[in-house]
DNA sequence: CAAAAAATAGAACGATCGTTCGTTTTATTT
DNA sequence: AAATAAAACGAACGATCGTTCTATTTTTTG
């Protein structure tokens, strides 16, 4: 029930008993042309999402890409689970390997932050989609909505396991440290990607410990020497 | 200078002594297609701006509209401009008459939760804005880049009039606040918009609360009992 | 290797897009 | 009132969009 991974779950994998790698000719281009498309929505939005142009990227016919979605909105969908189980390896089961409390709900905040900094020349599909969707009703907005929630879950539980670890007070508005948190994101995103301020990152990170600060207990409060950052910037 | 009318003295005065509504008809309707646009990009983002609609719901042909700004683009910069306007006169026009220091500060971030709370139907274009083009150069970017720019400007002034004014301790690092401060628009905006979470507006104003009371000096916090919200919700 | 199935190509569709151009209708000035 | 300028129309353009259909090629199966 912790971590409700959303993947595609291949419809029935055909798969002969067969050695490493059956990966039936379609899957494979479907997976080809899915990267393009991550790259395309990452850029220019999961509206800016283009069948023609997709074609041209991967060198196919327009109606070869098509026949691998079915629909356009298909297409989207599958840009939003894929960009979702990346998402998902690459910060939650990084961080959810630390010890529960602080250091994991640190963890998570702090790959977080990086997926945003290292999307800085791509984009967040998460952030974008939001602002696309939240006035367009449909599977795209739901399946968008259901990822950010599954992801504002496994934060909320994160900030609970830290208070019950006794690393923040009892009293502790889970519901509001997340909101803090996330607000945090979203100004790096922004001021980072579109004013191209170059502090935002570290301002960031200097948010995390202040929005903590007020609700560590002292044992929280000498845990764990917040990882020395690489690059200023 | 409230009026800005009549020096009757201006030479070649091609507007006759006639009574009060000179506005030429072509800025008339150049209105009612601003009106028209604004509500839409508030709903679809700029990038949703289609002058193929927009003559369907003013009646006008499609020729008739573009004749008033000559390109899609223009348009673009038009709204952006004009939504640009309604925002200083909502929000900073009015907060500024506040006392300045940490009244005058309150004031703005109130408004500015409110305004965006008051647009929770339909869409900040600052913030959709920000997301539609911070992978897309043009006057419409720069246009929207100089306008937030001079938005934050505003900002960092009252956090600095609030520091020298006393109310925030002298260390307190302004650009660390203003980042923090937009951080919870951000999120409310997201939440409220796109989650449909109904707690957001009064964690973005408690928010506020917490970001500024680790920077409070004694004078600063026992200023102002802070207005009480009329709809908890 | 042949047969069956899956994958891709290619052409065409209706729609919508922003834009241009010449005409006609309005509004303003003389 | 007539004369002039501004505004709005209507049709057409080339382009691109998602989608459908029918072939053709390629891959997998028996």
């Amino acid at each position: 029930m912790s971590t409700r991974t959303v993947t595609a779950s291949s419809p029935t994998p055909r798969r002969s008993a067969r050695s490493v790698a059956p990966l039936h000719k379609g899957a494979q281009t479907r997976a080809v042309i899915l990267e393009a498309a991550l790259a395309q929505a990452s850029r220019d939005g999961l509206e800016g999402l283009s069948i023609g142009t997709l074609a041209d990227v991967t060198s196919m016919s327009k109606s070869g890409v098509f026949a691998h979605f079915g629909s356009r909105e298909e297409l989207q969908i599958a840009v939003v689970a894929e960009y979702h189980q990346r998402f998902e390896k690459e910060v939650f089961f990084n961080a959810i390997r630390e010890p529960r409390g602080l250091p994991r709900l640190r963890a998570l905040f702090d790959r977080w932050v990086r997926q945003v900094a290292v999307e800085l020349e791509s984009g967040c599909i998460y952030i974008s989609g939001a602002v696309e969707f939240d006035d367009r009703p449909g599977p795209v907005r739901d399946a968008l909505v259901g990822m950010v929630k599954a992801w504002h879950a496994a934060l909320h539980k994160a900030i609970v396991l830290a208070r019950d670890a006794g690393h923040l007070v009892p009293e502790v508005d889970v519901d509001q440290v997340l909101f803090e948190l996330h607000g945090l994101i979203l100004s790096l995103h922004h001021d980072a990607r579109f004013l191209l301020s170059p502090g935002a990152l570290g301002r960031a990170c200097a948010g995390f410990e202040r929005v903590m600060a007020s609700s560590l207990t002292p044992a929280g409060r000498q845990l764990p020497a917040p990882l020395p950052r690489r690059k200023t910037r």
